[in-house]
RNA sequence: GGUCUCAUCGUCUAACGGUUAGGACACCAGGUUUUCAUCCUGGCAAUCCGGGUUCGAUUCCCGGUGAGAUCACCA
């Protein structure tokens, strides 16, 4: 196919959640591996739920991804405006060609009327058919004064029609209906304004969520009343909830994808997971870089049925994508992750105390809880020794003992891990205490920490001065 | 209720009629002379049900069941 041209077309009514950034992506890796263009256009057409600055989210979501715009609100481009709340005059024209076509007429009745209308269907647990109630000046070429809703006049029919996701599909007459093409605000619907826009921008490739895949007959029997083409479509499977029974919506604990950021996951890993999410390239690959999902993306390996959002999976990515990281790029990574008691440590500290972090990282928020105490005093808490399986069977004045010799033995050890590591082994043998023991007692006594890396590495980053303060403070303690 | 879509380990998924149904996450066990993590090894665990078609069905067809979506002057 040539001219490949994708388009997101959010509404700017909140926050972006891996659900809509999912579509984006794929649009976007549709234009990108096929040298074709990626357009980002606002549908900004129901002025009663917008929320301020979500049109700013959006872009932000997109750039968080690095998925740049070839076209858009944002960045102009030949088919200008990209807002459709500036293409009113489009809508407007292409109205009247139904109008005059005899495709479109003027709703007459009231808003109670049609909800009258459509209770009463609902009663009779029938689906609600607004052409049901078609008045009957809509038979012939009406007028319009744009005081009342504009609406389609359908012509029910069966469709056939091709998925590049899902396949073949069908549908029967029945769900096609009179639909409102613009509002009596003056605002087109969705339903229409897409059809134009996308028409107009010369979309190549429709891409969209799965609760479109019922409006589909009705777009169809739209794109032949105008007469156009329509572009190929693409749809999508919902995420769903984390209990899976439903689609994952803002209201059932989906996130802002800023969120994610903000809490220490890397673009990277969230376009690798959000990717696969409903996706995979039929190898046993599980985790993708940018340049091999724009190499190895297709829409006939995207997944029919749902995905649940799986945080685990999530982590253990983001673990995955940290670990490669060099030790530079990590570091511009964590820039604003350092605890505070770590503001004034010395550079090359810090440095050295990241390296030891990296392979424990979850999420750069873990980074604080990490590192705590190699930048401020920990208070002991012989508590954690007590509890110590091994520790707790020897009592404090051996506890003691062992500190002291370890503290003698250190101030004569020149401080690499390596010759730490010797020490520390001489000292086992003279107390005859097991690793277990003698170690897990020094790592408390400098770390107090449940956790921490191995002794002489912590040991060698703390520094001799550090390590032995430390030891004569949980003596004295 | 009508219509549409979907259905493999707990989760994400592979297997374009023939495999001991594969991988990953999670979980469990062991190893890397302490802990946590990393890394390595091993383990647990699935084709929704019933009919057909076929020498042979996870795979094709039909019927159930289950799940989701939709039936707005929202997108």
């Amino acid at each position: 196919m040539t001219n490949i041209r994708t388009r997101f077309a959010p509404s700017p009514t909140g926050f972006m959640h891996v659900g809509g950034i999912r579509t984006a992506l794929f649009a976007w890796l549709l234009a990108r591996q096929s040298n074709g263009r990626f357009v980002l256009r606002l549908e900004d057409t129901d002025k009663n739920r917008e929320v301020e600055g979500s049109g700013e989210h959006i872009i932000q979501c997109l750039d968080l991804l690095g998925l740049n715009r070839d076209e858009g609100v944002d960045v102009g481009g030949e088919y200008s405006p990209y807002l459709q709340s500036e293409r009113l005059d489009i809508y407007r024209e292409w109205a009247q060609k139904l109008i005059n076509t005899g495709r479109a007429y003027a709703d007459p009745y009231t808003t109670q009327e049609v909800q009258k209308f459509r209770e009463q269907a609902q009663a009779e647990k029938r689906p609600f058919l607004y052409r049901n109630h078609r008045p009957e000046s809509a038979e012939q070429v009406t007028t319009w004064d744009g005081s009342t809703p504009l609406r389609f006049k359908s012509e029910p029919k069966e469709y056939n029609w091709h998925d590049e996701v899902m396949g073949d599909l069908h549908s029967g007459p029945e769900v096609i209906d009179d639909f409102i093409l613009i509002k009596s605000d003056g605002y087109p619907t969705y339903n229409f304004a897409h059809i134009v826009d996308d028409y107009l921008m010369k979309i190549s490739h429709v891409i969209r969520g799965q609760e479109f895949l019922s409006s589909m007959p009705n777009y169809l029997n739209l794109y032949e009343a105008l007469s156009i083409e329509h572009p190929a479509f693409a749809t999508m499977p919902h995420i769903m909830n984390e209990q899976g029974n439903k689609k994952l919506g803002k209201r059932d604990g989906a996130k802002d994808l800023l969120d994610y950021a903000r809490e220490g996951f890397l673009p990277e890993t969230l376009l690798s997971f959000i990717a696969t999410l409903g996706w995979n390239d039929g190898t046993e690959q599980e985790v993708f870089t940018r340049d091999e999902l724009i190499e190895k993306f297709s829409l006939d390996r995207v997944q029919h049925s749902g995905a649940r959002f799986d945080e685990k999976r999530l982590l253990w990515m983001n673990g995955q994508f940290i670990r490669q990281l060099s030790a530079d790029d990590l570091w511009d990574r964590v820039a604003d992750f350092w605890p505070d008691t770590a503001n004034t440590a010395d550079h090359e500290f810090k440095q050295r105390v990241l390296s030891l972090a990296q392979d424990r990282l979850k999420t750069l928020c873990d980074l604080p809880t990490l590192t705590s105490y190699f930048f401020a005093e920990p208070e002991p808490n012989w508590q954690m020794i007590s509890d110590n399986k091994q520790l707790g069977k020897l009592d404090h004045a051996r506890h003691i003992e062992l500190l002291g010799l370890a503290k003698t033995v250190l101030e004569t050890t020149d401080f690499s891990a390596d010759a730490l590591q010797e020490s520390l082994n001489n000292l086992l043998e003279q107390t005859g205490e097991k690793p277990g023991t003698l170690f897990s007692l020094i790592r408390f006594a400098i770390t107090w920490a449940p956790f921490s890396p191995a002794l002489p590495e912590t040991m060698e980053v703390l520094g001799r001065e550090h390590t032995l303060q430390r030891l004569q403070k949980a003596i004295d303690s």
